[in-house]
DNA sequence: TAAATGTTGTTGCTAACATAACAACAAGGT
DNA sequence: ACCTTGTTGTTATGTTAGCAACAACATTTA
């Protein structure tokens, strides 16, 4: 009767990113709770109109997520949720595997030339391209790398990029003073304190790095880490000359702050 | 120009599948072969409006596909394949892993009440599905266990299934003599020969069990392997005695031709 | 001025959603 | 037998929402 508004509205989402449609949804959860119903029960649990839910229920049979039976009336059944999920999953992963190899045939055919103009200064969204990109980075390093980040960043994973710079290479990191002191292995000069920077300095107040960083390597190229205080975190990467420089600048004037502040 | 019409077909269709419209599947494969390209640029290649290239543009970011310079004009940039597929992907299997959470509390909270009426035949689509349910059949098993199946069918992870079965369970395994022996440790009779049975009988021709194949567990529960010739296979799943008795005649019948004839 | 950029709004199209109506059939009662 | 009553499965038809496609415009750059 009353059918079930109390599907939880991101469930219905989740299942559409699945490749189910709003109505495939609903009567795939109204089945998971009777079992071998007939058309019109489905009908009534779902709350789907009834003319509505026979094909639909054709959809879901073909997507392997119901079964049916040879009575008259027919009766339907649903496939156990874990079954059911992974029946969607297999479909979807395959596609994006064959996906994967078809947009790597593209992207390897027009070799790096146009390499992206060095001029220009990127944003870069979400935190694992973020990650990458400072991973790339990271790896090219020839002489130095600077980095300027909150301690909380440094250990969500950006310390672990490090791993791979050569010990060759001079790596500066500033962070606050924080409990987790890292000193690891290479030659790494850590400074305490610099958590912030005046803002427009009505008082002395420190405006604190939360969840963000700057990157600078070889002085050529670096990477600013916007840690939006919102939700996924952006970041500007460039290999801009007059961007560099200015980055380069700033690390300065922020180390020679801490340093002051240090003795 | 001519922009890109040897897109194959199936990687658009792949990349809807992973969420993505027709536009932004365009654009992102056009974006994987200019490298810094202009909004115009990317109309060009894509083959998509140029007005309309600016609104995909803004949803591919959002979804990690692409990054942004902040020149003007703007300059767009695609992340690499397997990362972008990746990006896709995180997103996908976070909603399949809630979206499983909550089906699985919506369905034990209805307990095995109205356990699937006995009396009725059902049909299971899908090879995963079928296995899962010959699965629990075994697992279930009590007293006996009949197989008459292909060859290829338990060479193809039927035979696998068997394992849980318990060594006080009597299994009846009867198929092709084929290459392949197989005496698995438990007590297992296999029958040679007996691959097929008669159609009409016109001449004694055996029609041949391609991927299909007969099951009976405790003379109580039955499933019936339909190798569809041409896709996905299906089967038929009873609990009815009426059926199972029937099931039970064709394999005593085929048994005994296969003794007679292994003689 | 000319060309290109970025934006806005309109229209068309398609799949999904939603409702109504219908023929076929099976009770069940008089 | 007949006539209800109700259910099943199907068909037709209208609505909505999201994307696709085009035209027009203000703004910038050269």
């Amino acid at each position: 009767m009353n059918a079930s508004r109390d599907i939880p509205n991101n469930l219905l989402e989740s299942l559409k990113s699945l490749g189910l449609t709003k109505y495939e949804a609903l009567v795939y959860i109204g089945l998971l709770r009777v079992a071998g119903a007939t058309a019109t029960e489905v009908h009534e649990t779902s709350g789907v109109p009834r003319a509505s839910v026979y094909p639909v229920l054709d959809r879901l049979v073909q997507k392997e997520l119901v079964s049916v039976s040879h009575t008259t009336p027919k009766r339907f059944d649903a496939v156990p949720p874990d079954q059911g999920v992974e029946n969607l999953m297999r479909r979807i992963e395959s596609d994006a595997e064959s996906a994967r190899l078809a947009l790597n045939a593209l992207y390897r055919e027009k070799g790096p030339g146009a390499r992206g103009s060095q001029e220009l200064v990127w944003t870069i969204y979400g935190e694992e391209n973020i990650k990458t990109r400072l991973a790339e980075m990271f790896q090219g390093a020839e002489r130095s790398v600077e980095v300027l980040a909150a301690n909380d960043l440094l250990e969500g994973g950006v310390l672990a990029l490090l791993e791979p710079v050569p010990g060759s290479v001079q790596v500066n990191i500033v962070t606050e003073r924080s409990p987790g002191e890292r000193p690891s292995r290479f030659g790494i000069h850590i400074l305490p304190l610099a958590a912030g920077y005046d803002p427009l300095s009505t008082q002395g107040k420190l405006l604190p790095y939360e969840r963000s960083g700057v990157f600078l390597v070889d002085n050529a190229r670096t990477l600013l880490w916007l840690g939006s205080s919102g939700e996924q975190p952006s970041a500007l990467y460039s290999e801009s000359p007059g961007f560099v420089q200015f980055v380069r600048r700033h690390i300065a004037s922020v180390t020679e702050r801490a340093r002051a502040a240090a003795q």
